[in-house]
DNA sequence: TGCCAGGCCCTCTTTAGGGCCTT
């Protein structure tokens, strides 16, 4: 059964082409529908953590200034991931802040990275809301605490995997649904899906 | 000086604009 790695980021911003920085990640393996293994630890940005960033997260100036540096656990962080492929929502965020810190300490960053967003936006388009905890709310999924932290988001967001997985195979009967296949579906326009998954129930039949 | 993300997706679109989503 394929292991993926659910990953989310705290930061100081949107943007670290900005200048901005991590302040916490946390990273949950999972597999066969559930977590196995957990990795989550605040860090050392470097610079301020705006005010209305420390009011949405709790994570405070104060919090970080104890933690190791980003360098440091981005280390660990990636040799945790390892080669596994990754899942995030909204993962173009997550994944420009992998690709940057990886980056600066000359490490690949390669992972090959779903989406649980743009696949629950084709999945459940009745959905008011794709915000993370919004779906986990509308989908009776568990609600792991205060959202915005890491850990919690990543807990969230790794049920909601288990869930668009389930749904998939559900729904277009395959027997096996991976990650190279739902990363093609968030790539397919929004109303091809159907045929997408047709094609290949097709080919596994 | 003042401003500053960026990708996806929809529509009153495609020679564009604006909402959603992440911190």
């Amino acid at each position: 059964m394929e292991r993926v790695a659910v990953l989310d980021f705290e930061t100081t911003g949107l943007s670290p082409g900005m200048g901005d920085r991590p302040t916490e990640v946390a990273i949950a393996l999972v597999e066969q529908g559930r977590i196995v293994e957990r990795f989550q630890s605040l860090m050392n940005p470097g610079r301020p953590i705006p005010a209305f960033v420390t009011q949405l997260t709790g994570i405070s100036n104060a919090m970080v200034a104890a933690a190791p540096p980003v360098a440091e656990v981005m280390r660990e962080a990636a040799r945790f991931v390892g080669a596994l492929p990754v899942v995030a929502h909204n993962a173009s965020f997550d994944r420009k802040f992998w690709v940057a810190e990886l980056q600066r300490l000359s490490l690949p960053a390669e992972a090959s990275f779903a989406c649980t967003m743009l696949l629950s936006r084709r999945l459940y388009p009745d959905c008011a809301s794709h915000k993370l905890g919004a779906l986990i709310q509308t989908l009776g999924l568990p609600q792991t605490g205060r959202a915005h932290r890491a850990m919690v988001d990543t807990e969230m967001a790794a049920h909601l995997w288990c869930r668009i997985r389930d749904d998939v195979a559900r729904r277009w009967r395959l027997p096996a649904v991976s990650h190279a296949l739902l990363a093609r579906a968030q790539a397919t326009p929004k109303g091809k899906l159907e045929r997408f998954f047709a094609e290949q129930q097709a080919c596994e039949a």
